[in-house]
DNA sequence: TTTCAGTCAATATA
DNA sequence: TATATTGACTGAAA
């Protein structure tokens, strides 16, 4: 299996179908769009912060991980797709004319027209980089801004109120999503530190001189900052944790997921709280091959956190009258994301990298980390790192895996 | 009612 | 074409 897909990684230079896609992967294993796959391998959340429903994926993951004919059935799966996909299309040149009227079957299934389906359908708001900097702005000020100041938010904007609102559960959400990144990364430099793997050594030596990695997110300002609102809590509660260890990402759980899952009751396959290696609070506990914790480097979390716990009250018309003239010290996250660099997968030593090769692969990542693009060089070696980490965990869960009895 | 987690799906980007 | 981003939506929890 690694060697299969170690050589479809090679090929997949080449052809870049030959590697299974977020697509497939999705829709076929997890039953997730390719969007969500996407987000969830880029971003995976601390498995305690995950919910039973947020844990179901990785679960699902794992459990078709172990079996290691799986990616070759998926793959021939795609090939014979392919293969169909060529025939129809091959069918469809010679019949153009069928074709066309198959489309226009499609087309016209909804509604009389084309025309009446175009209206229908609700075009996709696309915000302008202004308005997004403009929010963000006002985020930094009022993280929960008042029904009356997204009021005004939106009229200064000529936005729907409903975007407003929209945008700031989004923002909120995903800065939370960042910091847990953050967490999960200073969990595993500590974890691969003590194994003092080079690409750990450099990875340290990035993080600690030039800002953090949470510079990604806090380098834009506060607005990531610690909220006012209950998002101080997640805030403190989070680095508190990782104090105690490190932050247990969903694909760092993944083993102790399965193993709660084979300990418990088929009737209630995802019940966190009959994990074995939960606590009290239903979280996981520290990973039995423990690294250093994170409070290795103790408050750095709240060291990268903005201030804006003093400005956390500024005013509702505070928020909503500077937006748009209002100067700001914040960078924007395009132009100051730069996060440091973790531990590169291709430098990672031994256990399990040829499996994290081979999953990259699988998920299409290349380890040519282009120099000319920072933001997505460190994306991918985020990715990189945390699929690492769970292709480690994964291949020992695997080596003493059992018959799995779970049913979806 | 508000917030959040999780997700979809359109669109952008590589 | 595959992957990343992001506005919008749903259902659950507080």
């Amino acid at each position: 299996w690694l060697t299969s897909l170690k050589s479809s990684r090679r090929a997949r230079k080449c052809a870049p179908n030959s590697a299974l896609g977020q697509r497939l992967f999705g829709e076929t294993i997890l039953g997730l769009t390719q969007g969500s796959v996407s987000d969830l391998l880029a971003r995976p959340k601390p498995w305690h912060k995950l919910s039973l429903k947020g844990r179901e994926p990785f679960v699902r993951m794992q459990l078709w991980l172990n079996d290691p004919n799986n990616v070759e059935k998926l793959m021939d799966m795609k090939r014979m797709e392919k293969k169909a996909y060529m025939k129809r299309r091959h069918s469809s040149v010679s019949d153009s004319q069928s074709c066309e009227s198959s489309s226009a079957g499609i087309d016209y299934s909804q509604g009389a027209s084309p025309q009446p389906q175009h209206q229908l359908k609700k075009p996709r708001v696309v915000l302008a980089p202004e308005e997004k900097e403009a929010l963000k702005r006002a985020y930094q000020q009022k993280p929960y801004p008042s029904p009356k100041t997204i009021e005004e938010l939106a009229t200064q904007l000529n936005l729907k109120t409903s975007t407003v609102i929209n945008w700031f559960h989004n923002y909120r959400s995903r800065i939370r999503r960042e910091l847990f990144i953050e967490e999960i990364q200073a969990g595993s430099q500590s974890q691969a530190g003590s194994s003092d793997s080079p690409s750990a050594r450099s990875s340290r030596a990035a993080h600690s001189s030039e800002g953090d990695s949470c510079d990604g997110v806090d380098a834009e300002g506060p607005p990531e900052g610690k909220p006012s609102g209950p998002e101080a809590d997640e805030y403190s509660n989070a680095t508190t944790k990782s104090q105690g260890g490190p932050a247990e990402s969903a694909f760092e759980a993944g083993e102790e997921a399965l193993q709660g899952a084979r300990s418990s009751e088929k009737a209630e396959p995802f019940q966190a709280e009959s994990l074995e290696d939960t606590d009290d609070e239903g979280r996981l506990r520290a990973p039995r091959q423990s690294s250093p914790p994170a409070s290795q480097r103790p408050g750095e979390a709240l060291e990268t956190l903005p201030n804006s716990a003093t400005e956390g009250d500024a005013s509702t018309s505070a928020a909503s009258t500077s937006v748009l003239t209002g100067e700001s010290s914040y960078k924007s996250k395009e132009s100051s994301e730069k996060i440091s660099s973790v531990p590169s997968t291709s430098s990672t030593p031994a256990a399990g990298s040829q499996k994290a090769n081979s999953l990259q692969s699988l998920f299409g990542f290349s380890e040519a980390v282009s120099s000319r693009n920072t933001r997505d060089s460190s994306l991918r070696k985020k990715k990189a790192a945390n699929l690492n980490n769970i292709i480690h965990r994964l291949e020992k869960a695997a080596s003493r895996e059992e018959a799995v009895e779970w049913e979806f």
